[in-house]
DNA sequence: ATACACTCCGTACCGTAGTACGGAGTCAAA
DNA sequence: TTTGACTCCGTACTACGGTACGGAGTGTAT
C-alpha cells in the first residue's frame, strides 16, 4: 500500500510517517519503480504501536527504546515493564506538580472578589515574594 | 544596579532578563555611559512578578496580558481573576488528562509480571488497536 | 594603573514533535 | 491518453522558553 493508505489506516499524517522514517522509528520501505514508498501490514502494526504509545504519553525516545527491544526479539517483560513504570512515575510526578499549582491558583483566586475595583489581591500576591 | 545584581536578586539568568526585554516583558532600562543596563527596585518587583507567575504555570503571553493590565493601571479584579480562572481550568484539564493516562499505564503495567520471559502483555497492548 | 570580573551584542542553537511549502514526477481510473 | 489525485524531496518553519557563544568593551577594587 502507498503512504496515503497507511496514513488513513493509522491516523498519522503523511508528513509524520516520513518524519518517523527520517528519525529511524520506521524502517526505510521498499519503493515502486516510480519511487513511491510501499508498505505492508507489518508497518501498519508498527505505526499503530507508535501512535498508541504516543497517546499514552511515551516520548519518541522511549518508543524508540521499546521498538529496539521488540526488534531485537530478546526483550523480557522486565525491561518493558521498567520503561512503563518509569514513565508512570513521570506522569505521577507531573500530576503532583499540577495539583500543587491548582491549589495555589485556587487559593489566590479565592482571595479575589472579581469586582470592578482596582487593587487586586492576585496581583499583590504575584508581586510579593 | 547592574544586570548581574538584578539576576541575583530575582534568580533569573542574565540571558533570560535580556530575553524578557527583547520580547517586551521588561521595559528598556536606562544605561550607564558605557552602555550597561541600569535597574532599580521597580524592575526587581516586575521581574519577581514574572518569575512568580511562571512558577504558577502562566505562559509568557498570559504574563504579558497581566502586566499590560497592571501597566494600564485601569485593571479590575474581574479581569485578573478571569485570566487566573482560565489558567486554573487549563491546569485542571491537564490533571484530568494525566490521571487518565496514569490509570491506563497502571492497568497495562499491572498485566505484566515483569519476568524474564519474552512475550510481554504491555507490548501486546501497544500493538493492538 | 592594572587586573579581573562583568556586560555588551547579534546570532545561532537547544529540545520536542511535528507541519508547511512547492515544483516536479507518478499512479490509476475513465 | 488524459486528467486529476497522489507522492516525491529538501528545507525551512511552528510553538515555547529560553541557553550558548565569543570577541570586544566597561566597571571597580586594589
Amino acid at each position: 500500500m502507498l503512504i496515503g493508505t497507511l496514513s488513513q489506516r493509522t491516523g498519522c499524517h503523511i508528513e509524520t510517517i516520513r518524519y518517523y522514517e527520517r528519525i529511524k522509528l520506521l524502517p526505510k520501505p521498499p519503493r515502486t519503480e516510480g519511487g513511491h514508498r510501499l508498505y505492508d501490514r507489518e508497518q501498519v502494526k508498527r505505526l499503530v504501536f507508535i501512535r498508541r504509545s504516543r497517546e499514552l504519553g511515551f516520548s519518541l525516545e522511549e518508543i524508540r527504546t521499546l521498538l529496539r527491544l521488540v526488534d531485537g526479539k530478546r526483550y523480557t517483560c522486565l525491561e518493558v515493564k521498567t520503561i512503563t513504570e518509569t514513565h508512570l512515575e513521570d506522569v505521577k510526578r507531573k500530576i503532583t506538580d499540577l495539583r500543587r499549582l491548582q491549589k495555589t491558583l485556587a487559593a489566590i483566586s479565592g482571595q479575589c472578589e472579581g469586582g470592578l475595583v482596582p487593587d487586586c489581591p492576585i496581583i499583590d500576591t504575584l508581586f510579593s515574594e
